[in-house]
This record gives C-alpha cells, structure tokens and sequence, in this order.
DNA sequence: GTGGTCTAGACCACC
DNA sequence: GTGGTCTAGACCACG
C-alpha cells in the first residue's frame, strides 16, 4: 500500500489516512481482506507518530470499513461499506478547483497549470516504487 | 458576496473562508478594488465568531490578495500578489503532485484529472453568474 | 531567549515580539534550525497571553522567518524567505525613505543617518554578546 | 510645516503626527510662537480624517508643547518642553536597526542598505517640496 | 461602523 | 507537552 500525506497539507494527518485508505479500497487498490500494515509499520512508512495512524485505523474500523483480528493483524473488511459514488470524484473536483482558482490569482494560465500538472505525473509515474521487485 | 460553511466539514472554518473568497477573485466575482464584507458582518451572516473571519481575511491580506484600509473596509487587491513566481512555480507543483497522488489512490488516471480540470477551468471562467439574465 | 515587552510602548504587544525576534535572527542570536520557546511558554514569560505570542510567530511564520512543526514547536527558518528580491527591496526603499524623513525632520542629516547605521551595523553583526567571555 | 505619515506603518497616525511636531520642534523646524496649520487643514494635505490630526494637537496641548489660542488658532508653545536630548536619536536607532535586521533577514548586506538609502536621499531632497513658490 | 489589538478559556491534533 | 482552531467579549484607532 502506498500512501502520500502531507504534513502541511489543509487537512490533519489522521483524516488525510482515513481518506485515502477509503479511495484506496473504492478503487481496488486494496481488496477486501486484504492485509493493512500495522499502524506502527504504516507510521514508520509515513514518518509520523504511531498514535496518528492508530487514530485514522479507530476510525477505520469503526464506520466497518477495516477488521483487526487480534494477534493476526488489521484487515480490509470483506463487504466494507460502498464510497459514495459521486465522493471521491467531488472530492476531487473541489481540489482541483481549488489549485486552479489559486493559480489563477497567481497569474499562471491554464496552460501552465496543465504543463505542471503533466510535468508532476511524470515524477510520479517514473518512480513507481511499488513496482520495484525489492528482491529476486 | 456569498459564502456558505459548514461546520462538520473536514476543513476549518477559516480555511473555508480563504478557500471560497480566492475562488470568488479567480473566477472575477470579486473584482479587484471591491469591497469586502466587514469581518463582523459576514461573521454574523455565518453564525461564527469574527476572529475566525478575520483570520482567514488576515491570511488572505498576508498573501496580498486583500487590502484592508483602517476605518474603511476591506478590498480585493488591485494587483495579483508580487511574490516570486519560481517560489509560487513550486508550490503549485507541490500540491499537484499532491493532487494526482490522490487522484491515483482514488483509482482516477491521469486523463480524468485532465478533464476535471478542464471542467473547473469552464466554471472558473464563466462569466459571473450572478448577473446572468436575471429572467428570460 | 531573552525578550522584553514594553505594554506601555507606542508598538503594540505583538509587534515588539517579531522585532525583538528579527533583531534576534539578523544578528545570529537566533540560529537556523534553532527551537523557539512555545507560544505558551514565552506568554508567561512575558505575562501577557498566549494568543499575542501566537499572533506574532503567526506573522514571522507567513514571512518565511519561522517555521512550526506540529506537536514539535517552532523553529528559525533555516534558509531565507524566498520572496520575490524585488519586492523586497520596494519594501525597504518604502522603509528607507520613512526612516530618512523621520530622521530629517528630527533633524539630523545623512551623515547621522549613515553613521546611525553604521553603530547598528556593529551591533548586529558583532558575535552574539551572550557567548562572550562572560568574565575577564 | 511638512510631515509624511505612513497609513500601512507600525504605529497608529495619530501617533506618527505627535511624534514628528514634536521632533520638527526639538529640531528647531518649528519655531515656538510658530503657527500650525488648523487640524482641519493638516487633515487635508495629509489625507487623514480631521478628527485625527485633532486627536494628535489635542495630546501635544495637555503636554505643552503648543498652544491653542481661540479663534486664532495652534502655535508652538513659546518654552516648550525640552525633549530629552537622547531619545530623538534613539527612536531613529532602533528605527535604524530594525531597518537592517529586516534588510539582513531578506539577504541584503548593509552595502545594499546604503545604496538603497542614499537613493531615497535623491528623491527626498531633490522634491523638496516645501520650496516651491506655489505661485509668484 | 470599520479594522487593530488583547484577554481568558476551551477543545482538537500530534509527538 | 507542542501547535491549531474557535469562542466571547473588551478597548482603541480611524472615518
């Protein structure tokens, strides 16, 4: 599982996890029953304090969205409840929006924040360190 | 103008604010050298404590998208902010990324932020739709 | 760190904070990547409340002098503001012209005025005064 | 008389018009039994509300250092109060360092500082407002 | 009435 | 403990 938060972001780091483990799970990145890391793993992973993580994974767990089996480890639920369809793409759009308005006052363009945009998929998909086989 | 927030939002009440009135500058419904509500009116047409707007005015201000004349009022900035464009280059970057991380997660691709984009862009852009034709 | 506020002063509270602490930064007292006392802890320090700390690291954070962690506390910048040199420099000359006028008036000349300049100088930049033999 | 008052400054207006009559008097700029303009005429060349320029000479009066005689108007007391010789040229010291603190935050070095003094000294004196024969 | 500053005190997020 | 947000209410400066 690969998860970006940031820490200077508008949102707070708990609600940032809880967003983007419930994406993930919408978009198939993460199949029910599949297993999460430990909070303690994740929040190593995401360099912030294992409290944090545990809070997001509380949250989780409660709206059924994630199982933890005790000793075994914490889980995708098997049925978690469905993501409104509409939620993440507004979510998005909001986002989107939202950068745009604030390049607008900057005086970038359209064109520019289209160019940034591609130049930043780029980073992004170059890396891929997902796809890294970390050893034969 | 007009500005609704919500409470029970993930973001915080004066970050609603900024987030909607450099929206309402981008997309020319505030016009440059308009006058803004007093912090303490549109703190009562919101229900919450002036503080909370004239924070969110404050960080507007420090970002030089408003100006305020003591004993006057408070105005949309005449010019965009003079900051320095590399620095502004990198932040719209910086969120981006952030943007198509979370796209990604979210099981969107590159093409669909494409047009989420283009979409914010046709609203941004469309002529104030406040005096639209009032009737037909 | 070492501050004095005077309430009775014709700056307001906040405003002799981000002074002092600027004063501090230029001169080196302050190091890059130095911890600031907490917001709470210098307001008792200084007996006034915590907020108008807050106010004043708030400002020096939204100049690029400060920089807060959450949880952590607040730290010097440890590169410069990176904002736009020139508008930098219309601030200063703005503030040169306003320190000239001032000084005319009193009626001191530009000599005085360099020289003035030039003792600040010598204070500023001779090493940090806490450090120096403390006894001979 | 000739003030130059700073709307955006750190201190209030009406201070800045106290500060500087009784610096033009410790000067010698304004002369004692001299005549100041009438509040409401000041206010006007200043572009400030009159009432402003009235708060200034009225706490300029509970000090002695002018006079108001009815119907004829305000005048330099004829003994006014000495200014302590020191603090005229310490407000412009702490002015000046402030000035540099500021000036070295941003990463200029005191050359810049000087070039950009000596260039306000330019425009200063080479306006020089005050001796233009408004008409023959 | 407008913005500017200050206070006291509360709750949340994070380490 | 740290910073982040919100509230209620007060007084001053300015037009």
């Amino acid at each position: 599982m690969h998860l970006t938060i940031n820490p200077s972001g508008e949102l707070s780091l708990y609600r940032q996890i809880v967003r983007q483990i419930k994406d993930s799970i919408a978009s198939g990145r993460l199949a029910p029953g599949e297993k999460l890391p430990s909070h303690r793993e994740l929040s190593e992973q995401l360099v912030i304090a294992p409290l944090t993580v545990k809070k997001a994974y509380d949250e989780l767990e409660s709206e059924g969205c994630i199982e933890t089996r005790r000793g075994l480890g914490t889980f995708v639920a098997e049925r978690p409840p469905a993501v409104d369809s509409g939620r993440r793409a507004d979510d998005l759009r909001a986002e989107a929006r939202a950068l745009l308005a604030q390049a607008y006052i900057a005086g970038f363009t359209l064109a520019d924040v289209r160019r940034i945009l591609r130049d930043a998929d780029h980073e992004l998909t170059s890396v891929s360190p997902e796809k890294e086989k970390p050893r034969t």
